[in-house]
DNA sequence: TTACTAATGAAAATGATTTTCATTTTCTCT
DNA sequence: AGAGAAAATGAAAATCATTTTCATTAGTAA
């Protein structure tokens, strides 16, 4: 929705890579054109219909690229494969995730913010010091069944 | 250590089980002597040198069905591969991870585990509310590198 | 012991992600 | 605008964890 968010995106972008390329344009699109997190094949599926030329290989280097960059959000989901995200700015900026164990479904919730990040805050420095560990990131995560697969459970 | 545990642990699985196998019996006793969390192939090569005759076919069905009895935990790893700990009673019940990115290494943590148990528990009943979501485990988790991974990376 | 099947193991299949390498494209410099 | 260097790409093959298939083995109740 933000299209101005977009563009300071591409701009980040361009900034911290040699070249700025039309696969790249269009997968940075269509994540910023959607809340959902997409998997690789989701991207690339999305992709084809337009754009048949671009590979899934394609897709992967610059998921992996954006996400080091800072500039998406990966998730590994317990359903096998990993699910990225635009990183948004303002008030979905620091958020966690419902995810379904059974068709991998990720849900966004931002409750509990500000008492969260006290916690985590604390719990992060005393770790790291006592672990010797650089912690580069954090998740909070709720796994179950989502309401689809919570009716579909049911029958079978 | 806590060979009582063991037991508790073994005649729980025989009761939900239509047979106690030597596989499941072996699977269980690595499980027990360890506090890390393996891998299925971990647990496999273990297994192979006193008893080459176990595939690692039945490694992994083990492991889910110990999982799915509840009695081990399954942690998906962003490296990419699930791993696996026994639930231990008392003290180490409740507790989170640190992750390395790198090499998968995982460790325990319980520090401020009052604070975070109230936090998830008031969570977890607005969320499964607002989602009609059945919530069935959480995870905290904190990624980054471990000591060993973090001097590797600065070489190279 | 026997008979019934759940459980197993070997091999093949799957599915996501990565690697390889020849070709294309971007971008800087004339 | 055009040329050239190197980054980026895409197709195909390779990896690698996990799952499926199916013929064989081994718990267990009688
Ligand atoms: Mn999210
Ligand atoms: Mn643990
Ligand atoms: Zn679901
Ligand atoms: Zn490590």
């Amino acid at each position: 929705m933000p299209q101005r968010h977009q563009h300071q995106v591409r701009r980040r972008l361009r900034d911290n890579v040699s070249r700025w390329t039309q696969p790249r344009d269009v997968i940075l699109d269509i994540l910023a054109r959607t809340k959902k997190h997409l998997s690789a094949k989701e991207i690339y599926d999305t992709l084809y219909s337009t754009h048949p030329g671009i590979g899934l290989t394609t897709v992967y280097r610059t998921l992996e690229l954006f996400h080091r960059l800072g500039v998406v959000q990966k998730v590994t989901s317990p359903d096998g494969q990993s699910r990225y995200q635009l990183r948004s700015e303002g008030s979905q900026e620091h958020h966690h995730h419902l995810i379904c164990i059974r068709c991998g479904k990720i849900i966004d919730y931002q409750d509990f913010a500000e008492e969260e990040l006290k916690l985590v805050g604390k719990t992060e420095q005393v770790l790291s010091q006592k672990h010797n560990f650089l912690i580069l990131d954090h998740n909070i995560e709720f796994l179950g069944l989502c309401e689809k697969c919570r009716k579909e459970t049911q029958k079978s």
